[in-house]
DNA sequence: CGGACAACCTGGCGGC
DNA sequence: TGCCGCCAGGTTGTCC
């Protein structure tokens, strides 16, 4: 499911029934598997009674900065958070994997069908987040360091925008959007744009990503807000799509319809006359 | 560095 | 109605 944008909404909705609350543990349902970095059972130790000092978003990971340590969610394709009652049943949710119990009688939940997500304790929580690509959203991200970025690499453009250690946050839906923003295909190489195509490029990327926070992210099957209803993105989408149920997607600029193909194993949307 | 591919997991849907 | 095969918003590791 979630690329930035997603994270970004789950983020904001979590920040107001998070902060300030102290988390009181960790309960783990069912077998853990990968899902921790650490023993599931010493992280609920540790976790418990350290309060949220702060909620943010470092790429595709939502960051709650504790007392002593950090705890970082990747909810990969899948996951899902949400604040219900400590009371409310847990059988209620067959994808459960975490609950944590909070001091003010709710609990934030942790639920993932496809079980790909990652709940991580560190106490120096850059082992992870340092070795991201800039945030495309902040002012630091200048066209100078764009083109910086972009010097010496040969990679097709779309392969490379998906390179969490490039660029952080962009995910498949809002790279295909990106490219159709910037009339680029998604098989050029990095190395044959022009200083035009990259300018374009990098407002594109912000474009892109800021749509998808408007809308409140793009819920083509998993993505779920923190109070449980869809974001709107996925109804402004300019090539991304699911050609088996949409099969006649056309480009909103030209109505040429839109191709797909497969680049580095994920799907590939763009229009054909619009982007070269 | 870059591309190809398998893995990690499960659910949902199109097609037959 | 079944069952099969394929696809899915992400990331990591291996091999060439």
């Amino acid at each position: 499911m979630p690329e930035l944008p997603e994270v970004e909404t789950v983020v904001r909705g979590l920040r107001e029934p998070l902060t300030g609350r102290t988390i009181q543990g960790a309960v783990f349902p069912k077998a853990t598997g990968r899902m921790t970095n650490i023993d599931a059972a010493l992280l609920a130790a540790r976790i418990a009674g350290q309060t949220v000092q702060s909620v943010t978003r470092r790429a595709k990971y939502i960051v709650a900065t504790l007392d002593h340590d950090t705890l970082l969610i990747h909810l990969k394709m899948t996951g899902r958070l949400y604040i219900v009652p400590a009371d409310a049943q847990h059988d209620a949710d067959r994808y459960l994997r975490v609950s944590f119990p909070l001091s003010d009688g709710n609990e934030l939940r942790f639920s993932d069908a496809r079980r790909f997500g990652r709940v991580y304790l560190y106490e120096q929580p850059d082992e992870v987040l340092s070795k991201l690509g800039p945030e495309p959203l902040e002012d630091a991200f200048t066209l100078k360091q764009f083109s910086g970025l972009l010097a010496g690499r040969k990679a097709i453009l779309k392969s490379l925008l998906l390179d969490q250690t490039f660029v952080a946050g962009i995910g498949n839906i809002y790279a295909d959007e990106a490219l159709h923003i910037a009339h680029l295909h998604p098989l050029r190489s990095a190395d044959t744009l022009s200083k035009a195509d990259i300018k374009r490029l990098h407002s594109a990327i912000r474009e892109a990503l800021n749509d998808g926070i408007r809308y409140q992210g793009a819920s083509i099957q998993w993505y779920r807000q923190v109070d449980g209803s869809k974001g709107e993105s996925q109804n402004h989408l300019r090539v991304y799509h699911d050609p088996r149920s949409e099969k006649d997607k056309r480009c909103p600029t030209c109505n040429t319809p839109i191709v797909t193909i497969r680049v580095g194993q994920r799907g590939t949307h763009f229009c054909p006359t619009c982007q070269k």
